[in-house]
DNA sequence: GCATTCATTCTGTGATCACAGTTTATGATA
DNA sequence: TATCATAAACTGTGATCACAGAATGAATGC
C-alpha cells in the first residue's frame, strides 16, 4: 500500500500482489460499491490470470475486513453499519490526530506544495460532485500528511481504513449531495502545517475525520 | 482474533483460518522467533493438511507484517531495527491509550476482578521470567481492556500489534533478564480505571505502552 | 587445508482439477 | 397466474502437480 496508486496492476512481485493492490484502490475512491459481489473466477478472467492469484488477494482483503469473506459465499464490498463506520471513523481520527502532531514538526515547503496541490484536485472534484476523483485526492492530501511520519506500521494501518470507508463513503457523496455542507477543512490544516503548530494541526486533522461520521448520520 | 486463543486450531471455519490463529498466538506469545524460518510444506506436515491452507495463512500473516514473505524465499519472522520496534511502541501508545479512555467509562465490578487475575498470572509468569506465560497474561490483560470499548476495528488493530511484536519481546524478556526493572504498572491501572479516571488511565496506558521501548533500548 | 564450482534440495508461485455447499433459474403443479 | 420443487449454474475450498529461483551441500580444483 506504500506503493503509488496506478490505474493497472504495477510492479508485480506476484501476481496476486498487483491484483491486491488495484483492488484496494477501487475500494479506496468508491469502484466497488457495497454490497457488490465479487467472484475469483470472474476476476481472474478479467486480469487475465489464473484463479489462485485471484483467491489469495481477495483472501486477504477479506482478513483486513475489507471485504466479507462467508465460506462457500461470494466475496462481497460489505455494508457498513452506522455503529462500524463510526468506530473507523473514530480510529481515524485517533491515527490521523497523531500522526499530523508529527508531520508538523517535519513538514517542508515542498510539502505544502505538493498538499496544495492536492487540495486543488480536490476542491475541483467536488466541484463537479465526481465522487472517486474526489476520494483519490482526499486520499492523496492525507496520505501525504501522515507519511511525513516516516512510521510505516502507523501508515499501513491508516491505510487499512481508507479502503474500508471508501465504498461508503462513495456512496455518500453520489446519493446524498450537499455540496455546500463540506467547508474545506484541509485549507486550515495547511496553514497549522505551516506554522509548526501541533496542537491545532491535530485538533483541525481529528476534526476533519469527523466530517465522514457527519455525511454518515444523514444517511442513516 | 477476536476468538480465544486455543492451543490447537480452534473452530475452523476453513483450515486457513485455524493455522493463522494457531500462528498467530505462537507469534504473541513468542512459541516462533525471530529470524525463525517458516516452510509452507514443513507447516503442512505439521498441521496434517495440503500446503492450500498453510500458504493462505502464510500470506496472510506477511500481509500484515506479521512475517516477512520475500518472492521464493522461505518466510521468516521479522527481526525488528530499533526504527521498526520504537514505530509500533508508539502507535500501540496512541490506540491503547485512546481506547483505554473509553474503557474507564464502561468498566464493570466484573471487569476488575478479571484484570486483577490476568494481573496476579502476568506477576507469577515474571517471578518465574517464563516469557511466553507472561506475554500470555499481559495480552490477555491488555486485551480485556481494550475489548472493552467494543471498537472491533480499533481491537484488531492493537491484537496487529501484539503480533508483531511478540517475538522481539520474548526474546528481550528471554535474554535481557531485568526482573527488577519492571514495577507492575498494571495496579495502577486497574486503580485508575475502577475510579473511573479517563485521563489518568490514558496517560498510565501510554506509560505502560513505552515499556517496551525501554526494554529494547537495552538490547541495542 | 582452503576456496570455488556445480549438483542437489528446498523455497514459494501459479495452474488445474474435484468437491460440496449456495444461489439462481427453470419447469411442473395446483 | 402463483407457488413450490427440482435441476442447473456458480461459489469458495482443498489437493496435487509443474516450474523457476534460492540455499545448501559436496566434490573438485588449487
Amino acid at each position: 500500500m506504500n506503493q503509488a496508486l496506478k490505474p493497472d496492476i504495477s510492479a508485480p512481485a506476484n501476481l496476486s500482489a498487483g491484483i491486491y493492490s488495484d483492488l484496494q484502490r477501487k475500494l479506496i475512491v468508491g469502484d466497488l460499491r457495497p454490497a457488490e459481489n465479487l467472484s475469483i473466477r470472474t476476476l481472474a478472467e478479467e486480469y487475465k490470470v489464473s484463479a489462485m492469484p485471484v483467491r489469495e488477494a481477495l483472501r486477504q482483503l477479506a482478513s483486513e475486513d475489507a471485504l466479507i469473506g462467508a465460506a462457500k459465499k461470494a466475496y462481497r464490498v460489505p455494508n457498513l453499519t452506522s455503529e462500524q463506520a463510526a468506530d473507523l471513523f473514530f480510529v481515524r481520527a485517533v491515527l490521523e490526530g497523531a500522526a499530523a502532531e508529527i508531520a508538523a514538526e517535519r513538514v517542508s515547503e515542498a510539502d505544502i506544495k505538493i498538499l496544495r496541490k492536492h487540495n486543488i484536485d480536490l476542491e475541483a472534484a467536488w466541484g463537479k460532485q465526481h465522487a472517486s476523483d474526489f476520494l483519490f485526492a482526499n486520499y492523496q492530501f492525507h496520505r501525504h500528511v501522515y507519511s511525513l511520519t516516516g512510521n510505516s506500521a502507523l501508515q499501513s494501518m491508516i491505510d487499512a481504513l481508507y479502503v474500508r470507508t471508501g465504498p461508503w463513503l462513495a456512496y455518500g457523496i453520489t446519493n446524498l449531495v450537499k455540496p455546500d455542507k463540506w467547508m474545506g477543512e484541509h485549507d486550515h490544516i495547511i496553514t497549522a502545517l505551516g506554522q509548526r503548530d501541533k496542537a491545532e494541526t491535530r485538533r483541525l486533522m481529528e476534526e476533519d475525520a469527523r466530517w465522514g461520521v457527519e455525511l454518515f448520520r444523514e444517511l442513516g
